[in-house]
DNA sequence: TCTGGGGTCCTAGGACCC
DNA sequence: TCTGGGGTCCTAGGACCC
């Protein structure tokens, strides 16, 4: 087994909300499911976290208000968003990926790269697709690739419920001409970048100059995006559970708040709420930030040190209040925020 | 029809110290 | 009076991701 070669295998559970929501409710497979916020369409400020494929074809997608979606899908299924459902559901997953034997590394609820050595990873796809299927009741596609970059963009390729292989073989065929934003760790703001540096397609960035990307994007950045544009870096795979460096809690209200007491009141109750989840662990809270956003979406974010370290409630609080006082808050506030940094 | 919530990593300037 | 480097901490903000 020590000779055959290794490969990273993405597993992406197929619309992941929607889908644990359909298994509980048999009588809505085949129907428009819509999951977010509290379920409720008529409620301003709430967006889609996860439209089943059905929705989709309505145009519907993640990120969308939910008052525009029900517009574009009025006879969908609207529920509210719930998380310790779909903790649950994640974790079914990944103990399933896990009986596996290879090494598992989760990414988030719904993702997991696995780090197999076998001369036919399709094989092995095709019995993880079967495994999770099984034990789940859920259904997922499975990229593969040498790296986390091409197995991830090959999941992409194979969604819904498929398997396809990104390798070095056709990376540069499949993804050469390709928008630099496909890649997974570049976005709008970083491609827009590019194309001022008249670099637009994956394979004008395999090309481009180092220096002239290091010098943009900073030193670890720059070079970062041409490996990324190669297709990624073979790296070990983190299997270990993750040590979280910060825990927030915000809120968009659903009307703007004006008074200060107000304010501050809302904001004692983040913090305590976030405290409460912190201090459940062990972790000691080394600096507490707090963002403030107003009706017109300027959003800004002040924080404190607390070089010592605190784990008392009352102190993350009062800091949090101190934070606030550094604003000049003049307009109406849609959200606020509270970040508590973790001693790592 | 205005635009959620929870995270991570990197950059850069200024303070401060040696 | 004018000047060097190096290092760390603090803070704010940008960008990306699920």
């Amino acid at each position: 087994v020590a000779d055959e070669p290794a490969w990273i295998l993405h597993v992406d559970l197929d619309q992941f909300l929607a889908a644990v929501e359909v298994r509980r409710r048999p009588q809505l497979r085949g129907q428009p499911v819509i999951v977010g916020g509290q379920g409720d369409p008529t409620q301003r400020r709430q967006v889609v976290q996860c439209a089943s494929y059905e929705a989709r074809a309505y145009g519907v997608h993640a990120g969308m208000a939910l008052t525009m979606a029900v517009r574009k899908c009025p006879q969908a299924v609207f529920l509210a968003s719930d998380s310790d459902a779909y903790d649950g559901a994640s974790k079914e997953v990944m103990d399933a990926l896990r009986g596996f034997g290879w090494p598992v590394e989760v990414w988030g609820w719904d993702e997991a790269f696995l780090g197999p050595r076998t001369n036919d990873p399709e094989s092995l796809a095709g019995e993880i697709k079967e495994t999770v299927a099984a034990k789940t009741g859920l259904s997922c596609a499975v990229g593969i690739g040498e790296t986390r970059q091409r197995a991830k963009l090959a999941a992409h390729f194979a969604k819904p419920g498929g398997i396809y292989r990104l390798d070095a073989s056709n990376w540069l065929p499949v993804m050469g001409e390709r928008p630099t934003d496909a890649l997974w760790g570049i976005g709008s703001r970083i491609a827009r970048s590019l194309t001022e540096l008249d670099l637009h397609t994956v394979a004008e960035l395999i090309d481009a100059d180092p220096e002239v990307l290091a010098a943009r994007f900073g030193p670890v950045n720059g070079p970062r995006l041409i490996e990324i544009a190669r297709g990624g870096t073979e790296s070990e795979l983190e299997t270990g559970p993750r040590e979280p460096k910060s825990r927030s809690r915000q809120h968009t209200y659903p009307e703007d708040l004006i008074e200060r007491a107000d304010i501050e009141d809302r904001l004692r109750v983040l913090a305590d709420e976030v405290s409460g989840d912190v201090l459940k662990s062990d972790y000691t809270i080394i600096r507490v930030a707090v963002t403030v956003r107003t009706a017109s979406f300027w959003t800004q974010t002040r924080s404190r040190s607390i070089p010592l370290g605190t784990r008392d409630p009352t102190e993350i609080r009062e800091a949090a209040l101190l934070v606030l006082d550094r604003f000049t808050i003049t307009r109406p506030v849609r959200l606020l925020a509270v970040r508590l940094d973790l001693r790592t």
